[in-house]
DNA sequence: CTTCGACGACCAACATTCGCATAAAATATA
DNA sequence: TATATTTTATGCGAATGTTGGTCGTCGAAG
């Protein structure tokens, strides 16, 4: 999961991010609201943390200017605590939640995993396709019940694949979501991982769609 | 784990932090409900003390404001004997435990114990991970019911971890909730102490989630 | 039906990061 | 001061991630 911190407190963006990253995902920062609004609009991140105070645009703007844009994607707002009327604004203009400042790192990072989880249309922690269970709060798989040991890209990979169970993900997708801006485009990383995790978990588990991507399939095991 | 007390007689704060740390609690004080607010606002504790009458802003307003919020931090409240009233709005306000002043020591330690206790999900003081009990109340470990020496940082590191069996707990989180604001974050110390808890538990005992923390595992002894 | 080309799978070597043991230094405790 | 405990420092080794190459396979065009 790939995610973008919209912050112009650098010390406070920092840690943002660690957080975000000792958490497992890959993230993007910006310190103003230009430059955020820049690489939401380009990017496809699966989750935004938004401050409200910026420079260059404010962080309502940005909001409402990538909604008008149709994107969908899950907004967390930073508000001030004593700025109410900002907090109503932000949901009026499209925010999916938000925390006061100043705030523990733990609340943020549950709320990110619930934002994740409820775009994905999942209630819970755990998502499961046949005998495969995965718990993205614990960090845990299961295969009828056993546990499987991941490496951190393969889980992620996986995680990925079933937070889109279904759906054809392409290479390009994959690549996006799960790694951060440079990165080598014509690299067959994930090609290799999609190999490793067929020989974890049976080569029926990915489908391949030949010229367009990956499929996880729900009959499948 | 790390506490929070509020209480502006310093005498009184002064004893309750001595007999919290002397209980092998990380705690952090403050003397006035503004200075009390803004570190539960910020700091991860796993239990806040807090007086009612302080100055600045009483504690039931610190309290509320803190729900309000969404913190759900274990508050233990202490009133004056004759405040009844202030007991039912404390209750009201989303206090999770009051003890009336004066009071015993002892009763404070065991009812904070009994917060984390609650708020790790568990029902007795003691907490089991095959062959090795940590008692909570008495400060000490058996494996196969013979006491284990360990010093009180491996105390700590163990108790943490026990009462969050089974998910990955990150090195920074526990560096948050073994040590005090001011602590150098790239040291390897959580490693350090890891390894002496192996050395004397067996290595089963802590798996290591590479690149995201480490877990204690239900099956393992 | 055959052939060709492109795409993906697989493998093995390489580079890198990460965690661990160990020991020495610093700090607290008696 | 002597002792126990905690922290820092460092090098090693294993786990992980990446790259490049080869082979197999699928599908379309002839």
């Amino acid at each position: 999961m790939r995610m973008l911190v919209v912050e112009d407190d650098r010390d406070l963006n920092r840690q943002l991010c660690e957080a975000l990253e000792d958490a497992g995902y890959v993230v993007d920062k910006a310190y103003d609201g230009e430059e955020g609004h820049f690489l939401g609009d380009t990017e496809p991140y699966d989750a935004v943390i938004l401050d409200l105070g910026l420079p260059q645009m404010d962080g309502l703007s940005v909001l409402e200017r990538w909604r008008r844009d149709g994107h969908a994607t899950p907004v967390l707002i930073l508000t001030a605590r004593d700025r109410w009327s900002d907090k109503v604004a932000g949901i009026d203009a499209g925010a999916d939640d938000y925390v006061a400042k100043p705030f523990h790192m733990e609340e943020v990072l549950a709320r990110v995993r619930a934002l994740v989880r409820r775009a994905a249309g999942l209630a819970s922690n755990e998502i499961s396709i046949g005998e495969i269970v995965l718990d993205t709060k614990a960090g845990k798989v299961t295969k009828n019940g056993m546990s499987v040991k991941l490496t951190s890209h393969e889980f992620r990979l996986l995680s990925y694949l079933m937070h889109h169970k279904g759906r054809v993900i392409s290479r390009t997708e994959l690549v996006e979501h799960l790694y951060d801006q440079d990165f080598d485009r014509d690299s067959n990383t994930i090609e290799v991982f999609v190999g490793r995790l067929r020989k974890k978990f049976g080569s029926a588990l990915i489908e391949t769609v030949r010229g367009l991507g990956y499929r996880l399939q729900e009959e499948n095991a």
